[in-house]
DNA sequence: ATCCGAATAT
DNA sequence: AATATTCGGA
């Protein structure tokens, strides 16, 4: 309880936001997951799934890409040419999705952290300072709702309650995010699984949208699993 | 016609 | 700062 005050000054460590990433993939559902990941990162995507569009847009402009996310085996194209040109020519970071390569990597350090993600607090390269200050001093889990103490409201104005997303009703949403997994997380099923009478698909998404945006980690994390889980290898790494 | 997601407003 | 509302686009 030393450390309990606002670290004001210290800006918050900014990670690339915005970081302009050209994701390739000659599969649907995979290129349309990772521009999901990606987006939620808050980087700028940009996607095709052919390697001759990829590689023109990389000719094109030069200078409009920070990062290339890349399947190899594409119908168009030898994906390994595509990375070889790419990083002969404008020598980006390149994160490919290696099938035929040698130097493969199979490591299989896989705890089951499948349902327990609810705790965004680690990660590699994060400084993220994620304080939780212990508000439940006399505050007990009660589910119990409501405690509007206000009788004293004309018929004229009628006022909607703002939702108010208690620690309860906040573990029930990440409960849903959690069941429902990154890839489908959306306000109307996150709503379903809620069961929560009161609330409306605008204010689940309003949540989300911060949510998500306060907890960069989580996305992280899933795009460091997915990375990973496919198998995918950093080729080329130099900025 | 629905609903998502980013931006913007309160 | 937290939540709501708007709005363009899928």
């Amino acid at each position: 309880m030393t450390v309990e005050q606002g670290i004001g000054d210290s800006s918050i460590e900014k990670f690339p936001i915005g970081m302009r990433v050209l994701a390739v993939d000659d599969d649907p559902t995979c290129l349309l997951l990772l521009e999901t990941l990606l987006r939620r990162c808050q980087y700028n995507v940009t996607t095709t799934s052919q390697a001759t569009t990829a590689l023109r847009m990389l000719r094109e402009n030069k200078n409009k890409f920070d990062l290339v996310i890349s399947d190899v085996h594409m119908p168009d194209m030898d994906g390994f040419k595509l990375l070889e040109l790419v990083g002969l020519e404008m020598d980006l970071p390149v994160i490919s999705k290696p099938k035929t390569l040698h130097m493969e990597k199979e490591d299989n350090k896989d705890r089951n952290s499948l349902d327990n993600r609810d705790k965004p607090d680690e990660g590699p390269d994060q400084k993220l300072n994620k304080k939780r200050k212990d508000q439940n001093g006399d505050e007990d889990e009660d589910p119990d709702e409501d405690e509007d103490e206000h009788e004293n409201e004309d018929p004229t104005t009628q006022k909607k309650p703002r939702v108010v997303w208690s620690v309860e009703l906040h573990r029930k949403f990440v409960a849903a995010v959690n069941i429902l997994g990154i890839d489908k997380v959306v306000p109307k099923k996150i709503l379903d699984l809620m069961n929560a009478e009161k609330l409306t698909r605008e204010n689940v998404a309003s949540h989300l949208q911060a949510y998500i945006l306060t907890s960069p980690s989580i996305i992280e994390n899933e795009l460091f699993f997915f990375i990973h889980e496919s198998n995918y290898t950093v080729v080329i790494a130099e900025i």
